[in-house]
DNA sequence: TATGTTACTGATTGGTCAGTCACTTATTTG
DNA sequence: CAAATAAGTGACTGACCAATCAGTAACATA
């Protein structure tokens, strides 16, 4: 099962599932630049290190690799959530959101998984990106609802909220110096911590 | 004005400028259905009921086709939030958002508009875009904030909940009926009074 | 009637990209 | 070793699409 522990022979050659694996950590960033539609595969390819023709050998398909991308984005999305609603320790509800909160608007940093989201949204049209942001967005709310016990009304707030974090990033806005600009981002730090190569 | 009645009408208002509005308005819906990237000019010609190429020539490539749909978007959005303040009448901060709400909320009905604005979000990526939709959001909120009176936060929660719209329009929630889509969409109700050509 | 202007199009071009296929190379197994 | 299986690629193709250009048709003005 695992490649690792083969009994004898560390894998001098790479399994398929491992390139899987790999090349969809690498898609995350690639189609978070400029969307499903604006990304070629090759370029999903090469930032992986292997041959496009490799890519459409291990995924079905340009939109297959698009959705296997996107489910690992919410899944990490999910993970961080997860994550940040434990630092609460044993709070009320209110507060386990606002760690929540926090940690989501930490994903910032990377904005990777915030941009991802929107293109996704984009390219529902395509009904197996569809299926894939509701799978996401469906584990969200429920790991969200369940760790937090939180009610129906604060957990579309916090979801609401969520989306409006995409929108700051998308746009920039933390690189506009407006009053509307602030009104809209306030509470959400970019950090600017974030390399810019 | 009108090139039926040619008369005289010293500024008679350009056939061409007349074609622009049109293309742009027709635009709106074909750009919606899929987004900038995955749109080809020629269908917005069609629709439009033109040839690709006197789209070409009456916008500056399919970017500024694009970008003035989008600054026609946003515009329609406005006056619908300014019509829906003004129904509130001489009412405090928080009635004239909660009407101003209920107008976006109705905006749902006639999808299009929504999705723009996400295709718009996810094409960032061109500055031009980019612009846009600073543009765009900057009128919004600047609207919503002079006429209501609302303080910054509210304001802020209003885009949110805007924002919260979108995700629901695009992954169709009101047509899964599971306790997560009711949490997300609560409120949000899609009418479903739309027509479906 | 001649001349200019504006609206509009067909045909084409150069480029990009999803997906395929024949092929090579490495590893395992009998 | 031989056969089978799996990893991985280069080269190609067919389709699509943004943008251009050379031109036609209608109308205006003198």
């Amino acid at each position: 099962m695992s490649p690792t522990v083969a009994a004898k022979t560390a894998p001098s050659r790479s399994t398929a599932e491992a390139q899987r694996a790999k090349i969809v950590s690498r898609a995350v960033t690639v189609f978070s630049r400029a969307g499903f539609h604006a990304t070629p595969v090759a370029a999903v390819a090469e930032a992986a290190g292997v041959s496009p023709a490799y890519v459409f050998r291990l995924f079905p398909g340009k939109v297959g690799l698009f959705v296997a991308t996107v489910d690992h984005c919410y899944a990490r999305v999910c993970e961080a959530l997860v994550q940040g609603g434990e630092t609460a320790g044993a709070a009320g509800p209110a507060e386990i959101l606002d760690h929540m909160t926090g940690a989501y608007v930490d994903l910032i940093r990377d904005r990777d998984l915030i941009m991802l989201q929107v293109h996704a949204q984009s390219a529902c049209d395509v009904p197996e990106v569809q299926d894939a942001v509701r799978r996401g967005i469906a584990n969200v709310v429920r790991a969200v609802s369940r760790l937090s016990g939180a009610d129906a009304a604060s957990v579309q707030r916090f979801i609401a909220y969520g989306q409006l974090c995409h929108l700051v990033v998308l746009a920039d806005l933390s690189g506009v110096n407006e009053a509307w600009a602030d009104t809209v981002s306030d509470g959400i730090r970019h950090s600017d911590a974030n390399p810019r190569p």
